[in-house]
RNA sequence: GUGCCCAUAGUUCAAUCGGCGGAACGUCUGACUGUGGAUCAGAAGGAUGUGGGUUCGAGCCCCACUGGGCACCCCA
């Protein structure tokens, strides 16, 4: 065979066995975004590389974001994350909003990363958010949005759990542990990667970053704190409130959450599988009250998270929880064509049926039968029509019930009420 | 960006020490001239990812590239 162009690194075709299933995954967002009263939007794809300079995290950026020039010299970015550009179009439109603003949105986004598991290039996200408030109740809300989509799906609190930490209470143990702000990147750096090295290393490297041996162990002692957020008047609201909403089983306060980007100012929040098998945030989120202001809007308050499909997908795959029996051939009727003199009077016969509100695909030539039926049983149709010489003599069309095998002749004018019944039988 | 592993028919995989590339499933044809699946018979399908090197001889050994997988980095 020859060579068929290859795909670009990092992007995924959907054939419809993975279209259905990423449609599929779609409708539980939207089912689970509509219920709190959320609206859909979205964005544009290309953006100006000003839109993240700021706020982003150079990492993100600099490193990882697709930019080009483009032909009149601007510099464009495909969107590597959402935010920003959230916070842009309320930004427009600030004056005519209503706040508080729920918005949800699920799209394609794509980093310049290696590909491997749980990542790739380009993916797709489902963002929800609010602005216009900044109570912690709001944060809560957040929260049981996302805590609604793991019920939805099935997944349960010993499988997945949602982490949250402040970063306000973090700045303010920094400020105690008189940690100068400068030095707080590296250390959220360095806490963050805790659990990945020994104890020892780990130590060493904070020693590297500058941090002192009394600081060392204030820290230490501080990501031992299960209690510490009772420190945090906005972390006792929010646990309040996410007891109220029935979703406590699913939320814990873990202070090595820290989150990389820049813009988030308050609660944090990072879902992970229990297990531990899939290293992988699940998904992550926060408070951003300074990021209207920072794309040129008046200050606005807002908190939200985003999802990517590729790791909830391998959580689900994990949890035996895709759904099985997804509907790749929406057509369960096949009109047969007997031959080229019956060509157009069964085209003629499809359109009827759909006339009807049915869904059918007529085979679109005159074959062999044999091959017509091995075509509709492999598309997965329930009923074949038959259109030959007798049925167009008596006024019938002929139809075979695949799953049963049996096969009638029905009036053609009662064909569809027919099929109808036969299909509602089925389901 | 760094490291390790992998690449043979449409798919999943074989191929002994470096010695003429095979199987299963799938596809197509027929058994079946107005009827799918099941069964049986037959057929087609490959410059062994790309480019170089070693050798009388390379799917197999060496180098580079491309793509994939895994880990790091980072993150959805």
């Amino acid at each position: 065979m020859k060579r068929v162009i290859p795909p670009v690194k990092g992007t995924r075709d959907f054939y419809p066995e993975q279209m259905a299933l990423r449609t599929w995954l779609y409708g539980m967002m939207r089912q689970v975004s509509e219920s709190f009263g959320y609206q859909e939007y979205e964005a544009p794809i290309l953006e100006s590389l000003e839109l993240y300079a700021a706020k982003s995290g150079e990492e993100l950026v600099k490193e990882q974001a697709y930019v080009f020039t483009d032909r009149g010299g601007d510099a464009i970015t495909l969107r590597p994350e959402l935010t920003p550009s959230l916070a842009r179009m309320v930004a427009q439109r600030q004056k005519e909003l209503v706040f508080p603003l729920r918005w949800w949105s699920f799209g394609p986004f794509w980093r310049y990363e290696r590909p491997q598991k749980g990542r790739t290039r380009e993916f797709f996200q489902w963002n929800v958010d609010m602005i216009g408030v900044n109570s912690p109740e709001a944060d809560a809300e957040i929260v049981a949005v996302l805590v609604s989509f793991f019920r939805q799906v099935g997944l349960r609190p010993e499988q997945v759990l949602v982490m949250v930490n402040n970063r306000r209470l973090m700045d303010a143990r920094f400020d105690a542990f008189e940690i100068p702000p400068t030095m707080r990147p590296a250390v959220s750096t360095w806490i963050d990667r805790r659990e990945k090295m020994e104890p020892k290393e780990w130590l060493a490297y904070g020693r590297e970053i500058g941090l002192s041996e009394r600081q060392l162990g204030q820290i230490g002692e501080m990501l031992e704190d299960r209690e510490l957020w009772r420190r945090s008047e906005e972390l006792i609201r929010f646990f309040a409130a996410t007891q109220a909403m029935g979703i406590g089983d699913y939320v814990r306060f873990e202070p090595s959450i820290v989150r990389g980007l820049l813009y988030y100012t308050g609660t944090v929040i990072e879902a992970w599988e229990v297990g531990g098998e899939i290293k992988r945030a699940i998904l992550g989120g926060g408070r951003y009250d300074n990021l209207l202001a920072d794309v040129g809007g008046e200050p606005l308050p807002g908190v939200g998270f985003a999802m990517g499909d590729v790791v909830i997908t391998l959580i689900l795959e994990k949890y035996g929880l895709l759904p099985q029996n997804l509907n790749v051939y929406p057509a369960r009727i096949l009109v047969t064509v007997f031959d080229q003199d019956h060509l157009l009077e069964s085209f003629k016969l499809a359109d009827e049926l759909r006339s009807a509100g049915l869904k059918v695909a007529c085979y679109p030539e005159a074959a062999k039968l044999p091959r017509q039926f091995r075509y509709a049983d492999r598309m997965g149709m329930q009923a074949v029509l038959v259109l030959g010489p007798d049925e167009m003599a008596n006024g019938t069309v002929t139809v075979k019930d695949l799953r049963q095998g049996a096969q009638v002749q029905v009036a053609r004018r009662e064909a569809a009420a027919f099929l109808k019944e036969m299909l509602a039988r089925r389901a």
